[in-house]
DNA sequence: CGTGCACATCTTTTT
DNA sequence: GATGTGCACG
């Protein structure tokens, strides 16, 4: 119950509202910091998220700003609408007005407002990765280059990096390529632009670019903004990449109202360029920043705790920080060895029942954390039979599906009809005998006239194509315009209804009886379901609204707190949350850490503080578990332990008899240190700290001076030791031989940027 | 010209 | 175990 509700009389406000009694002195202090830059470096469990409520509840009560010129930025849409909700609850239904969500959703809304002065329309498509990849896919072809040999999912990921990193095709192609896929990609890039903005579209990553582009363009709008955001709150911020940084470093260099929060051992998004010196560096961007830890972990017991400081002290780059707690000892961490995946599954779903059984809990208070999506199969399985209930979230998103897709491409040329790319992907599903020539046809026609294809296709009898097709696509262009006329008409739903009966679509799921086509039927009815939900609780019920809807959304967000059911998700997706008991499976080598594919390097810290985020989920009891076999690329393979148990504090870990888990610690490669505990520390659990900062050197290992890479040339990730910074880990490269720079992070010295030449930089792993 | 079937390939994490 | 590609047929 909110112990605080706003009057809206006239009546003396208190100066401190009585909402923050129950906060700590450390939280309380970043509650009530409101003007100026503010850093908070918030352990797992810390009360973060309470904190940012809080904040932004006192930023309206104190009258600072009203609620619509305050925005905070989330990781997922889930954390914003909870975070919401909880303001709403504090100070009422003005919280509402806030600018709350991801990113990608805000900076979305922005673009529709302004996309005219990016020569957008505001009805612009938002391509996800599936559609990209199929754009470049035709780039591919049309530049005869064979997309098996070149995977377009490859070529997407090194655009993408191009474009978080703010970098131009141009400066891209005379600067970074290195290999002929970026030679390919750095062709492909150019024209990637082009055909999205011809088909009036943006991918994710044009969600973070385009208002950068928009407020270098225009000045005046840039300053519009930064008057009307008067704070700016960012959660997670270690997970945000260039992009993100540079925009709203842009939003805020007015007034520097910004409060980030983050965590540098929870940064596990690397892969999507997550660029922790964000984080690392925010007190250099703004050097009145102030900095407040939150150190006191509410959620778990001394033992999780114990067991996640031992695991992340192998990080050679993390900032010191202790988490404490005064929660009680708790139990030991329980290992599960197991014969294999089945077995895995099996003995786990069993456990669940007798945990639940013995403590008197719920499902809803059971978690089961995996590393690939594709592990919860069995699981699933196990839990099926057992008639355990569960909800599985993430795995192949509903709103990726095939049948979905294709859906919300027709959709979207509707609202949108300069979009070619869905029009490619509808104008033979189902199949009405449209085929490769002809759309090569089409194409050729419209790259010449420079119109879209759906224009080209409105006097389709004077294209010139094989006559028997003719008919087919008229009967196409016809259906979308009745169906135009239809949404002019009658609601979004039945028009929906209406494509979908005169499409055929559906009819072609009706008439196959396979299990697959059932399935999928009953998907697109789950899509029409939405859409009608849609329509009643939308206050803007507009098909262009309900694509810019589901276009953001992520299972992720459908996770439901309340249901009782185990929850089944991966690593990744647990951040954020916590749960009364945890476990994490499929600890083995090359799963958890994850095997890079070859030529790929693995950054094992990223894996580790992953692990460390998977651990500090647990409040009460926490489970690993491995498989000695497990069966990937259809065969059954043979698997190793994963290194991560070899560097868990073995005080706080028993094997499931009770006994002390066999550790190898030579495991620990060079770079990740292992430093040993007294084996009765765990036990003594003094009541502020149960643990003592480190500040030795890192101990047990060998050093050489003078040791450079093999080939002369440093790379991301690598450990070293400088005479005088002591420990530290190499976070970016820039220039060769002689002129080679190399940013490094030293535990003890923070971030420093060296000479190779000059700095006396040893290498002690990789 | 377009379609259907058999085959191989490959699964890291997500806005 | 799903999705994309290659090949033979209508």
């Amino acid at each position: 119950m909110p112990d605080f509700v706003l009057k809206n009389d006239d009546e003396q406000r208190p100066s401190s509202p009585s909402f923050l009694k129950g906060l700590n002195g450390r939280q309380k202090e970043a509650v009530e910091h409101t003007d100026g830059p503010l850093l908070i470096i918030a352990g797992a469990g810390s009360g973060k998220t309470r904190v940012l409520t809080y904040r932004i509840a006192n930023l309206l009560y104190q009258e600072k700003a009203y609620a619509n010129q305050i925005l905070a930025l989330t990781f997922t849409n889930k954390a914003a609408r909870e975070m919401k909700d909880r303001i709403v609850d504090l100070i009422g239904e003005q919280a509402n007005r806030l600018w709350m969500g991801t990113f990608h959703s805000i900076f979305s809304r922005i673009l529709r407002i302004e996309a005219e002065q990016l020569d957008y329309t505001r009805n612009f498509s938002i391509y996800d990765s599936v559609d990209s990849d199929r754009v470049i896919k035709t780039i591919l072809q049309e530049m005869n280059i064979n997309t098996k040999e070149v995977k377009p999912q490859s070529v997407r990921y090194i655009i993408s990096g191009a474009k978080n990193q703010l970098i131009t095709p141009e400066t891209f192609s005379n600067n970074f390529v290195q290999s002929s896929m970026e030679d390919i990609a750095a062709r492909v890039y150019e024209r990637y632009l082009a055909r999205c903005k011809k088909n009036n579209a943006m991918d994710f990553d044009d969600l973070l670019i385009k208002p950068i582009e928009l407020f270098e363009a225009h000045p005046n709008l840039l300053h519009k903004y930064q008057e009307h955001f008067r704070y700016i709150l960012i959660d997670e911020y270690q997970d945000t990449n260039h992009a993100q940084y540079r925009v709203t470093r842009m939003l805020t260099s007015g007034n520097q109202n910004i409060c980030v929060v983050g965590d540098d051992s929870q940064s596990i998004y690397s892969f999507r360029g997550a660029d922790i010196s964000n984080i690392l560096n925010f007190q250099e961007d703004y050097p009145n920043a102030v900095r407040i830890p939150l150190e006191q972990n509410y959620r778990s017991t001394k033992a999780i705790l114990q067991c996640a400081d031992s695991v992340i002290r192998n990080n050679v780059s993390r900032l010191d920080k202790t988490l404490w707690t005064r929660n009680d000892q708790g139990d030991a961490i329980t290992v599960i060895e197991n014969y294999d995946e089945r077995d895995e599954a099996n003995r786990i779903a069993r456990m669940i029942d007798e945990i639940k059984m013995r403590r008197n809990l719920s499902y809803r208070d059971f978690a089961v954390l995996y590393r690939t999506n594709y592990q919860s199969r069995v699981l699933e399985d196990a839990f099926r039979r057992r008639g355990i209930t569960y909800q599985l979230v993430g795995g192949v998103s509903f709103y990726q599906r095939r049948e979905i897709k294709d859906v919300t491409a027709y959709l979207r040329l509707l609202v949108n009809s300069g979009d070619d790319e869905s029009l490619l992907r509808v104008i033979n599903e189902p199949v009405r005998g449209v085929g490769e020539k002809t759309i090569l046809i089409l194409a050729q026609l419209a790259r010449d006239s420079g119109k879209s294809l759906w224009d080209v296709i409105q006097n389709v009898e004077s294209t010139g194509i094989y006559k028997p097709t003719i008919p087919r696509i008229r009967n196409f262009v016809d259906v979308m315009q009745q169906t135009q006329q239809k949404l002019q008409e009658v609601g979004l739903t039945d028009t929906v209804r209406f494509l979908l009966e005169e499409t055929g679509y559906v009819k072609q799921f009706i008439e196959e009886h396979s299990h697959d086509s059932i399935m999928r039927r009953q998907n697109v009815m789950e899509l029409l379901n939405a859409i009608s939900f849609f329509e009643k609780s939308s206050n803007t019920p507009s098909l262009g609204a309900f694509l810019q809807e589901i276009s953001l959304v992520t299972d992720l967000d459908a996770h439901d707190t309340e249901k009782p059911a185990v929850t089944l998700m991966t690593a990744h997706g647990s951040k954020g949350l916590e749960f009364p008991v945890v476990y994490i499976t499929g600890l083995e080598e090359d799963l958890f850490p994850i095997g890079g594919r070859v030529g790929e390097e693995v950054d094992v810290e990223e894996e580790r503080r992953l692990f460390y985020v998977a651990i500090t989920r647990a409040k009460k009891l926490l489970f690993f578990s491995y498989a000695k076999n497990r069966f990937r690329f259809g065969e059954q393979i043979e698997m190793r332990r994963s290194r991560f148990l070899d560097e868990v504090d073995s005080a706080v870990v028993r094997t499931e008899t009770g006994a002390t888990i066999r550790q190898d610690r030579s495991a620990s490669r060079p770079g990740s240190t292992y430093i040993a505990y007294d084996e009765d520390r765990a036990s003594t659990g003094s009541r502020t700290s149960i643990f003592q900062p480190e500040q030795t050197s890192p101990t047990g290992m060998s050093i050489e001076y003078d040791n450079m890479p093999d080939d002369g040339v440093w790379r991301p990730g690598m450990a070293v030791i400088h005479p005088k910074f002591g420990a530290g880990k190499v976070l970016q490269c820039e220039g060769r031989g002689e002129q080679a720079k190399v940013t490094v992070f030293f535990k003890n010295a923070g971030q420093k940027k060296l000479m190779v030449k000059f700095a006396k930089l040893s290498l002690i792993g990789s």
